[in-house]
DNA sequence: CGACTTTGACCGGCGC
DNA sequence: GCGCCGGTCAAAGTCG
């Protein structure tokens, strides 16, 4: 299951959006019920998830295996509706895809409605490991990417941490390292990750400066800026992806 | 030539 | 039922 992010990350309640797709699928999309889920209502969810698609699946099955490669595909996606808890994470930073010490490959991209910016698809490309993420851009604030994982990864980064986070955390003056793998255990990350590394809640943001180790060297030393998590879901509305960890002043400017 | 990206089409969920 | 939208697929293209 998702290692448990509170404990990586002692100096946040919550460390990181974890939401879950029953709000997409299952209960009406209200602003107050998308709000902070937490690691309990993991297995809720995919209880749920389960049930259901398993009662869609039976009552297909049973009358006939689907045949055509429409129909094998339609299979698959109502097996596939069961989806890992999210979690995003912003970056202030002028390259959409961002270096995370994984490998990830591009698998759709589309336009998000009231954004200009496109939404970005992305698969760790290890074999049985169906982590994703999606990357976009917000629309107030273009410099800031948006990056929602789902899932976790089976298996240890591929990637040695390599120089190219590194001077680009400190050679692009734009590039603010608040990004962070939320699905792979601390174990996993370097000590340089660790220190690179930043889970954006939402209601946690990071103000834009050069990453700083805080004084417990946890490194991870942001702004609350937004809300608490107690208020913080009451202030989102219904933007898309961006309405999981974006602030709602953020997404509308008026 | 393999890995990866691009992009149009397709599908399911959801609101009206 | 219909249309919109988010998410995914897969063929074609690109790159090293």
């Amino acid at each position: 299951m998702l290692p448990s992010l509170a404990p990586n990350f002692p100096n946040t309640s919550i460390m990181a959006k974890e939401c879950s797709d029953n709000s997409l699928n299952q209960q009406p999309a209200t602003p107050n019920s998308s709000s902070i889920s937490s690691a309990s209502s993991e297995a809720l969810n995919e209880e749920q998830t389960d049930n259901k698609g398993a009662a869609d699946q039976d009552e297909e099955e049973e009358h006939d295996q689907p045949k055509t490669k429409k129909e094998l595909k339609a299979k698959k996606a109502s097996q596939k509706r069961q989806r890992e808890p999210r979690f995003a994470f912003m970056t202030k930073s002028e390259v959409d895809h961002l270096e995370d010490g994984y490998r990830w490959r591009k698998y759709g991209q589309k336009a998000v409605k009231n954004s200009p910016f496109p939404r970005s698809y992305y698969r760790c490309t290890s074999t049985a490991c169906n982590v994703k993420k999606r990357v976009e851009r917000s629309f107030n604030d273009p410099s800031i990417v948006v990056t929602t994982y789902e899932g976790q990864h089976t298996h240890p980064s591929p990637l040695i941490p390599r120089p190219t986070l590194t001077a680009s955390a400190s050679a692009q003056p734009n590039i603010s390292t608040t990004f962070a793998m939320p699905s792979m255990p601390r174990t996993l990350l370097s000590h340089h990750y660790q220190q690179q590394l930043q889970p954006f809640n939402f209601c946690n943001y990071v103000n834009g400066g050069s990453p700083t180790a805080n004084a417990s060297g946890t490194g991870f030393h942001h702004e609350r800026r937004f809300c608490t998590p107690a208020t913080g879901s009451a202030m989102l509305t219904d933007h898309g992806l961006l309405q999981d960890i974006v602030p709602s002043h953020m997404l509308k400017q008026e």
